[in-house]
DNA sequence: TCTTGACGCCTAGCTGTTCTAGGCGTATAT
DNA sequence: ATATACGCCTAGAACAGCTAGGCGTCAAGA
């Protein structure tokens, strides 16, 4: 009754899908599934967080899309990191370490 | 311009109350200023956020409220953890484990 | 004296993220 | 024929966190 799946992502998913891309040029479905995959299937990035996801950060000038023929023999749309979203990837990886390191640091709290 | 600190929370922020709420009973003003001071400034919790989730954790019967006297000499509103608060800090503490192991993974992958 | 700042509580309303729940189309397998 | 995987998409709801205000008390300094 509270025990939320829901919520998972909290924040990190730019950064996961920034990451993720970062390893190749890769189709949003793809994307779900290595980030599923990765993390030993504790994430599970529904589609419509997904695509939305991919949108914002292709606005901002994080992604570049390009239509290509996936594996699969289909078309998909593939993205790549551009300059900007290398930097992202990397104030979002920094800030990741610094919120976590903050976190521990209260969780540690012994009375 | 894109520089965000806002958002800095990102879903903990329930979590950190109830860990240093955990600490001992004690009151909203001074929650904010704790997380604050072990963080080691990191987090600033605006008040804007902090109320709000006190009333939100004390109606999920995490947290129990009441007026006392302030070392200030002021009245304030104290709050301590339900045995329910306890469980639920608990389970957050654990899932915050799995979801930064999760995040490490993924960060971790090289190519 | 007056004003600023800390203390201590609160709310309304905006924004942004995520989810649910749907939709579309193609191909393959049952 | 039907389901399932692939692969894209959106609208709307829910919710958290922020900004920006408000209220009242008290101490310190101009």
């Amino acid at each position: 009754m509270a025990e939320d799946k829901s919520e998972l992502l909290k924040g990190t998913l730019d950064m996961l899908i920034l990451k993720v891309v970062a390893l190749g040029p890769i189709h949003g479905y793809a994307i779900s599934q290595r980030i599923q995959q990765i993390s030993k299937e504790f994430f599970q990035v529904q589609q419509g967080s997904l695509y939305p996801a991919l949108h914002r950060l292709e606005n901002r000038g994080w992604l570049d899309a390009e239509w290509r023929e996936a594996s699969s023999g289909r078309e998909a749309k593939f993205y790549k990191l551009t300059k900007k979203g290398r930097k992202q990837l990397e104030a979002e990886v920094l800030n990741w370490a610094r919120l976590s390191d903050a976190v521990a640091l209260i969780l540690r709290t012994a009375e």
